[in-house]
Formats: C-alpha cells, sequence, structure tokens
DNA sequence: TGCAAATATGAACAGCCATTCATATAATAT
DNA sequence: ATATTATATGAATGGCTGTTCATATTTGCA
C-alpha cells in the first residue's frame, strides 16, 4: 500500500529548510550565534568568527533572513543578527551528533 | 571571545549529512522507508510510491548507501533497502515540524 | 542457452549556488 | 561637506549535482 507523502509543497519546504543549513558558511554563522553568553552578533564579530569574507557572510546573513531564520537589529552603524527559528538549533544538533560518532 | 567551532573535518560532515536529506527525491525515498508497517522496500516498490524514474531511484539509493544512511539485502532478483541511521529519521523529523507550521 | 524482470551504471547536460570582486548605501564623526 | 567605518548589493563565474537517456549487469525461469 503506498505510502502516504506530505504534499508537495511540505516537501520542498523541507528541502528548503534542511539545504539552508547545509552549507558551510551558514554552519558556522549559525554556530556563532548558537553562544549562549551573547546570541546576538553584529556582522564584524561574525566575519571575525567565521573567517569568511565580510560580502560573503552579508550575502549568507541575507539567505537566512529571507528564510526568516535570523532576527535583525541596527544600532548605529552596525547590524546585529540573532537565531530566531528553534529548529535550527535541533537540526544542527541532530547533524552535529551524527558527524562527531565514532569513525 | 571568539566561539569555538567545531574543527573542519565536523563541519564538513554535517554538512555533508544536511545535503543529503536536502533533496526531494531523497526525502520522498526516505519517507517511504518511514512507514513503520513496512520498512524495508525494494526498489520497484519505492519506484512506484515516490513516482521518480527507476534510474533516479537507483542513483539517489546509490548515494544514501554510500553514506551509510540506508541497508542493503538482495533476495533473488530484487534488492530491498531500509534505513539504517536514526538521525536521518530525526532530522526529518524536525524539518517536516518546521515545514507544517501556520503560514 | 536464451529471454525477461529487476536493478545498476556511465556519460552528458542543465540549472543552481557559493564565492569573489567591485561598488553602493548607511551612519557617524570631524 | 567629507572622510571613515560598517554593511549590503549586483554581476560574473566556476563547480557541483540532480536528472535523463542509453546501456550494462544480475538473477530466475522456460
Amino acid at each position: 500500500m503506498a505510502t502516504k507523502f506530505p504534499n508537495e509543497d511540505t516537501l520542498f519546504k523541507m528541502r528548503d529548510m534542511l539545504s539552508i543549513v547545509s552549507d558551510i558558511t551558514r554552519l558556522k554563522i549559525m554556530f556563532t550565534l548558537l553562544d549562549e553568553a551573547n546570541d546576538e552578533k553584529c556582522v564584524g564579530e561574525i566575519v571575525d568568527e567565521t573567517g569568511a569574507s565580510q560580502s560573503l557572510v552579508s550575502h549568507q546573513l541575507k539567505t537566512l533572513k529571507d528564510f526568516d531564520l535570523v532576527s535583525v537589529r541596527r544600532d548605529g552603524k552596525k547590524v546585529y543578527y540573532s537565531l530566531k527559528d528553534d529548529h535550527v538549533r535541533q537540526l544542527i544538533s541532530v547533524a552535529l551528533e551524527h558527524a562527531m560518532e565514532e569513525e
């Protein structure tokens, strides 16, 4: 008997969500923002901590924002980003577990 | 103070794992194999249930196998696949939750 | 031995996307 | 006004990968 898939739309959303987190630069950015003690960082800090170029970080932050995964707040010249979606944390957590397993 | 990332190798593994599940065809295949009542299916069944071409399903099953996410068993002319890694289930579950949220 | 069913494989292509480079915009201070 | 810092944006490109098409391989059966 045929298994019932989620409808196409849901599948696309799942794919989109998972695609977003399956990129090294974005993973680095998200790890930066996962810092419990400082869960809001400006672009400059993120650039420093990730080691990625300013332009690249900015582009990828835009991607994260377009998918509504981060919150943005401006304060003077600086723009602060923070993680908005809790599912992101869960995905990263599961993937990290997997990656750190034996072998 | 700089956040401590997982090392490069771990990041790559995370990226690889997440990339694997961020594809519509592979998601369909995995949904097929998530069927509790029948968690092992031959290629033909998977082709039927996903609606994808035989070649594509075969290619993607190979991808899943290369990443050790499925188990393979041959019985006569048929080859049976089943989900091997439990993290996959968790990832799909979280992504599905996210995809089905309001809006 | 030959044929059909089931699955796998290789080559080729098209579309996507991560990255870079150059430049633009925004905000503050002098 | 101008300069400087912080961030964003657009165009261009190179590489990756999902898909198809054609064909090969494997197994069971007549």
